[in-house]
DNA sequence: AGGATTTGACCACA
DNA sequence: TGTGGTCAAATCCT
């Protein structure tokens, strides 16, 4: 039932945010930020979807009472020991893991910040164990939703400093948050491990604009080992997007593993990020193929656009990918 | 005092 | 059996 709270709560949220959008339609030189507050709403409703499949999995006959993840933490604990409970729970925990999505991306440390992270996702994370990898130069970090007790949130991801550039950092999320925190993230508490490289600090409106615009006037879309039209039908597929004045935006799709590389190099000492939650929502259950065909519209927009490889950023980069900034 | 981080130990899986 | 992922007690920080 928490779970149908949480749908609720985080449908209200986007109905909110269609209001505003609406609010802002009348008002002069408000495209920009129409298109902003529809990327987020984007980003909630989609949420919603994978709250919404949660529960529908929840309710499949087959499925374990206790096999939602959203919440465990309603499980009847009275009625088992505590160590018998904590070792279902674990295993439990293990077969949800599994079939939680993946993605990856590669991010800076932000200039001027500790080098102990990459820059702010927008959620909150817990550090829960550190490991050194066998035959990695640099432990690999371990981190969950600071929400995961709270709000059953199963989110997980591991950073690891890039051995190739150890000014970047890789970053292995996993499953998708279902806390409705990281969207309150301004006004909800925020922990303090993210430290200098995490200032919650809103911009100014004006500033966002400049952050935004400034992002976009030096991307360029490149669209790189694709045939024509059955660029997607292979095992894997890439577009990227190449910053020539701030340096490189990568994106690495592949159907089972979609690894959007953001790379960020902006030299803003204000926090930005790239919106990996909105990444993580498209690759929610099943919804692969949606993912891959909005994908495939994108690059064949932008390859139709024009022959060169740079294209402007109209072509709905913050539709697909909604920046958001703290 | 409460929350976050560190780190050794434990467990599952290949 | 080795490795990666997680737990949880100890410690640190605010």
């Amino acid at each position: 039932m928490d779970d149908v709270k949480l749908l609720v709560s985080v449908l209200s949220q986007g109905t909110e945010l269609i209001r505003e959008i609406e609010g802002q339609l009348g008002l002069p030189c408000s495209a920009e930020t129409c298109k902003l507050l529809a990327g987020e709403a984007q980003s909630i409703f989609a949420r919603a979807i994978a709250i919404a499949n949660a529960l529908e999995q929840a309710a499949t006959p087959t499925a374990n009472s206790s096999d939602s993840p959203l919440s465990n933490s309603d499980s009847p604990r009275c009625l088992r020991s505590d160590k018998a409970f904590k070792e279902l729970e674990r295993s439990e925990m293990c077969k949800k893991r599994k079939n939680l999505p993946r993605w990856c991306s590669q991010v800076s440390a932000c200039s001027g910040s500790s080098m102990e992270g990459p820059v702010d996702d927008g959620y909150s994370w817990r550090k829960y164990g550190q490991k050194e990898i066998l035959g990695a130069k640099f432990p690999r970090g371990y981190y969950r939703c600071t929400y995961r007790h709270s709000n059953g949130c199963l989110a997980t991801k591991q950073v690891q400093r890039s051995e190739e550039n150890p000014s970047f950092f890789d970053v292995n999320y996993r499953g998708i948050h279902t806390c409705t925190r990281a969207l309150h993230r301004n006004a909800a508490p925020q922990p303090k491990e993210q430290n200098a490289q995490q200032k919650q600090t809103p911009l100014p409106k004006t500033q966002q604009q400049q952050l935004l615009d400034c992002f976009r006037s030096g991307l360029t879309v490149k669209t790189e080992g694709f045939g024509s039209d059955d660029g997607l039908q292979g095992s894997s597929s890439s577009f990227s997007f190449a910053s020539t004045a701030a340096g490189v935006v990568e994106n690495h799709f592949s159907r089972y593993n979609y690894s959007p590389t953001f790379v960020s190099t902006t030299t803003s000492t204000e926090s930005n990020y790239f919106p990996v939650c909105g990444m993580g929502n498209y690759v929610v259950g099943t919804n692969h193929h949606g993912f891959d065909s909005e994908i495939a519209e994108i690059i064949s927009a932008a390859a139709s656009a024009t022959n060169s490889p740079t294209v402007g950023m109209d072509f709905g980069f913050d539709t697909a990918f909604p920046f958001d900034f703290p």
